[in-house]
DNA sequence: GACTTATCGTTTAACGTTAAACTATAGTAG
DNA sequence: CTACTATAGTTTAACGTTAAACGATAAGTC
C-alpha cells in the first residue's frame, strides 16, 4: 500500500467520524427539550451520574471546554433554574454547582428523549454492530487525548 | 442485553465518535498554514479535486452549510487571494468560483501537513485498523444523511 | 510575614456558524 | 405579457465558542 493510500485511508475514516458527529450532534439537539442546549444537558447529566458539588473549573476540564465557555453554560442553566451555584465555604475563589429538582426532572426527560432517538439512530444495525465498532475507537480517543499537546 | 444496556452501547459509541471528531478537528486546525481554516481548507480542496468553477450555493450544499457561511468563507478566501469569485455568465443571480495560483499552492502546502498530521494520528494503530473501521462508519453515515428530516 | 506564583471565575472582543429577512434574477403558468 | 413562485447570494442579529486580560484568593518560597 503506498504512502498516499494509506493517507486516503485515514482521511476517509476521519471524515467519516466528523460527518457522523454532526449529524448525530444535530439530531440530538433537535430532540432535547426545549430551550436545553448539548452542552447543558450534558451538564445536568455529568453532575447527575457522577455527583453534584463540582466547580465550574473541574466542568470545564470534564469537557474540555474553556472556563468562560462553562461560566455561560452554567449561566444559562441557573437562570432555567437547574442548577444551583453556591460559593465554596473553603475556598473563596470557588464555587459549586448543584442540581435542583427542576435539574434533576429536566435530565430524566432529557434521557427519555435521547433513548427514543438513539433507537431512531440504529436504524438497519444491530446494538452489536456499534458494539464490535467501540472499542477501536475508544483506544483510538485514549491515543489521541494523550497525544494531543 | 436489556433495553438500558443497549441504550448505554448506543450512547458509548457516540461519544467516542464525538471526541475523536473534536480531538481530529482541532489538531488539524492547528497544523494549517496560517490564517487557513478548516472550512476554508475543504473548500480549496474541493475546487481541487472535484473541479473549480462552482457556484457558492453548490459549495453550501456540497458542505452542509449554510449559505451565509459559504458566503463568509469564500470571501476570506478572495481577500487571501487564494480563490477568484466571478459573475456567471449564464445566470445573472450566480457566482462561479476559481481557484487561484495561490490557491492551489496553499491547498498543496495544506495536504503536506495533513499528511504529517495523519502520520502522527496513526500512532500505535495500523492502516488497517482503520480500513476495517471505516465500512461501517460509511454506512451509518449513509443511514443518517437519509434519516434526516 | 512578605513576595511571588498559581488558580478560580468573569468579562471582553473576535470568530464561525445559523436562521431569517432581503434584493435581484430566473422560471413557469395563465 | 403578467403574475407568481423559486433560486442565488448577501446581510443582520443571535448563539456558543475561544483566547486573553482581569481581580480576587490561595499556595509556595525566601
Amino acid at each position: 500500500m503506498t504512502k498516499y493510500q494509506e493517507e486516503a485511508v485515514l482521511s476517509a475514516f476521519f471524515t467519516e467520524i466528523g460527518i457522523i458527529s454532526q449529524l448525530s450532534f444535530k439530531a440530538f439537539e433537535q430532540v432535547l427539550p426545549h430551550g436545553l442546549t448539548v452542552s447543558q444537558f450534558s451538564v445536568l447529566n455529568n453532575l447527575s451520574r457522577l455527583g453534584d458539588g463540582k466547580s465550574p473549573s473541574v466542568l470545564a476540564n470534564a469537557f474540555q471546554v474553556t472556563k468562560g465557555a462553562m461560566t455561560n453554560t452554567l449561566a444559562k442553566l441557573e437562570a432555567s433554574g437547574l442548577v444551583e451555584v453556591r460559593a465554596d465555604a473553603t475556598d473563596r475563589r470557588g464555587k459549586q454547582v448543584f442540581l435542583t429538582p427542576a435539574g434533576i426532572k429536566a435530565r430524566t426527560v432529557a434521557l427519555k428523549s435521547r433513548a427514543r432517538l438513539l433507537e431512531e439512530l440504529l436504524g438497519p444495525f444491530t446494538t452489536t454492530d456499534f458494539a464490535n465498532a467501540t472499542p477501536f475507537l475508544a483506544k483510538l480517543r485514549a491515543h489521541l487525548d494523550a497525544a494531543r499537546d
